[in-house]
DNA sequence: ATATGTGCAAACTGTTTGCAGCCGC
DNA sequence: GCGGCTGCAAACAGTTTGCACATAT
């Protein structure tokens, strides 16, 4: 599974130059953002948190940094929900959870191998997505009853 | 799998009955287009199509009828890209791949044995989806070089 | 007569685009 | 001073909603 803990010590400014991304300030926030919130944001998330610190930040900016950071493999987009787009800072693929009472999405150390080669077509990448109850759902709706 | 081939051998009359929903003749008409293009159309496909037939068709009807079939789980609605809807008769879950060059979706029979439970969360449903290059494009690309 | 299906238009949401101003090197 | 970053506002696409009319039993 690509690194959930050693993400946590990684200089913004090393990934940029690693993958040929000129930083600026905005960029590290967000950059920071992911990182420290691994739960997959939407862009208004981002947003919403990110206005608070940085009054002056736009969407823009962020639909425009995410848009980079994608096409630098920085990031990942992942598909969780059809109407927003979520982004991801662990780059290699990962099954997500999300509970459909608390809404929250997890990650899973599912291990699902996937061939390279699938009836011929040669498959890049993937997303693993799975729906249900979380524990801590369970839990409650369990001892309500 | 859920039956690719015995769909086709269903009327659509008899699914409306079995899951309760009141036939109509433009519920009929979606469920058939679904029922003989297994492609997982969005509803701008649909309309598009449908429409050259029955030209007094409007969107709102394929979605209301689409939303009807979701609630009553004749269809399910699939997590391809995440800026439009496609539905799926197959209410099974089954994998997904999309070329990403000549956009088309297939099924694939990918065996994945995904436990009902994990890391104590309760899974109720799931997507797989992955994309590449398909059989097809693989070969154009190939042969071009 | 009543409940349900249908279709138009407007509203809404998330995303993209165009363009002008700004900042850092 | 130039190139690239930023941010506003408008445009856009897919979807949903409100409401009036049609239809079927």
């Amino acid at each position: 599974m690509g690194g959930r803990e050693e993400i946590l010590n990684i200089n913004p400014c090393d990934v940029f130059k690693k993958y040929n991304v000129r930083p600026s300030y905005h960029r590290i926030r967000i950059y920071e953002y992911l990182k420290n919130r691994l739960n997959h944001p939407t862009v208004d998330e981002i947003y919403r948190d990110l206005s608070e610190e940085i009054p002056t930040i736009s969407k823009t900016t962020i639909y425009n940094t995410l848009k980079l950071f994608v096409s630098k493999k920085i990031v990942r987009e992942i598909t969780i929900e059809n109407n927003e787009l979520r982004y991801d800072i662990i780059t290699e693929p990962h099954a997500h959870f999300k509970c459909e009472i608390c809404g929250r999405i997890f990650d899973l150390d599912l291990e699902i191998d996937v061939p390279k080669n699938l009836d011929g077509h040669e498959v890049q990448e993937y997303d693993i997505f799975l729906r249900g109850i979380c524990k801590e759902c369970l839990k409650r709706e369990g001892s309500k009853e």
